[in-house]
DNA sequence: CGCCCCATTGAGACGGCTCAACTTGCGTGG
DNA sequence: CCACGCAAGTTGAGCCGTCTCAATGGGGCG
């Protein structure tokens, strides 16, 4: 496995399904596509062994080979500046893909760390491209993909730009909520996959202020929070203080 | 031109020239693209009439049908949130593509408003998707282009995250030198196609601090403000501020 | 048990925001 | 030609939200 540096490969083959019986598979792939092209799909595809809490997938400036949708855990993206200060740039729940940064230069342009044991498929990214040329409807996918990346990126730039503490911390746990329930998981109750001090690097907060944002929702009867357990009461009120601004 | 909502096409035939004759063409297009290839692309261009300051290109919830690659002049892209806050997302100079938002759900995510009399080439999306199936190095060029744009929102992300106001300027300045740059102008001086307002809301700021900032960087010799010309009289200086943070 | 890491809470400092006054450049109209 | 209004930018004074620094409280683990 050369193209592997961090060698995430499955070399235990008990945890291999195919794509076609994958319950994600509505969120990784176009839900318009024939059996026999997911088929296809499926056979580039390589299933890694479980990867634990701390385990780089890949990092900035290694070369870039594929992209890879998260099958089970919790993963988060960040960049390191000249200065060695990190800027965590996304987290990915299952059923979403990541490493779209370094198609560009051939590099990847970030670090992947997973947040607690996760396990993800590698899409080597020349032959999905090989596929995407004589499967339209993927083609079309991949760019709708990355699209959807580019969308959500400017949102998260309004919220860094314009929000004050209150309205980013909600605005994560809205985005957490709604992701967590379109795999029909409880849009109510949900466990933060990852710590304060990433929430507060995300958006662009101490973790002093993240912990003092969550005692103040909660005193206001908006949210439960239990370390990392989060329930959310009053979801018109979460949804209106989004808009907090600076 | 019933997909045309805004009517920017061209109608008067005077400024046609074709892709090949294009001196931005190196940055539109792949480097390494037959001329019969470029003619294909020329074909389905259709350039704009220019578009005077303040003029929208397409408007949120437009439909999508294309992108567009800026010929001459300068564009911006905003968001409008429910509050009908605007955040700027992005400036766009000659050579440069925007648009990729929208492909994600046929309809376009953000303003697309010029700065200053501009002129546009408008690519159908559909169309060069079916060409990207015929030409694999058209198909990269845009995942490329869509991933660079992904790169860059993450290294804003960052600037808006960490750096305090002197950072955010200055990180704004060395990357419109880069990019006059790249088209053989000036680096050290140039004019800002945007408004001190523009500036402050990209940046995540007011304009008085703009405006104090500027006044700052000036003071300490490290570039001059004359209104929108800036001339850069110290480029190691300015690029150690940029790293400055909160 | 003791250590370490993560989270919470408090007190004070500081950077950028708000509000306000003033300047400059430009177009319009008397 | 000047008077005027308007928009854009600059500068100052005071305020407020978040950061910094510091102390304390659990929970997991050797």
């Amino acid at each position: 496995m050369t193209t592997d540096p961090y060698n995430i490969a499955c070399t235990h083959g008990f945890i291999q399904s195919s794509c076609s019986d994958c319950n994600l598979k509505g969120l990784c792939l176009p839900i318009a596509m024939d059996l026999k092209d997911i088929d296809r799909v499926n056979d580039i595809i390589k299933r890694s062994r479980p990867i634990h809490a701390g385990e780089h997938i890949y990092r900035t400036g290694d070369g870039f080979t594929s992209i890879f949708a998260v099958r089970s855990g919790s993963i988060k993206t960040y960049l390191l500046d000249d200065d060695g200060v990190e800027q965590v740039t996304g987290f990915y729940l299952p059923g979403e893909i990541l490493g779209f940064d370094g198609i560009g230069n051939n590099t990847h342009g970030c670090n992947v760390v997973s947040m607690e044991t996760s396990t993800v498929c590698e899409i080597p990214f020349e032959r999905i491209e090989e596929l995407s040329l004589q499967i339209p409807v993927l083609q079309r996918h991949f760019f709708q993909l990355m699209s959807q990346q580019i969308e959500s990126d400017h949102q998260m730039m309004m919220t860094l730009s314009k929000k004050n503490a209150e309205g980013r911390v909600t605005t994560l746990l809205v985005s957490l909520s709604n992701r967590f329930s379109r795999r029909n998981l409880s849009a109510k109750s949900l466990r933060l996959p990852m710590s304060r001090m990433d929430i507060g690097n995300f958006l662009g907060l101490t973790i002093e202020t993240v912990s003092r944002t969550f005692s103040r929702l909660q005193k206001e009867g908006i949210i439960n929070v239990d370390g990392r357990e989060i329930h959310i009461n009053d979801n018109e009120k979460l949804h209106s203080v989004c808009h907090a601004s600076k």
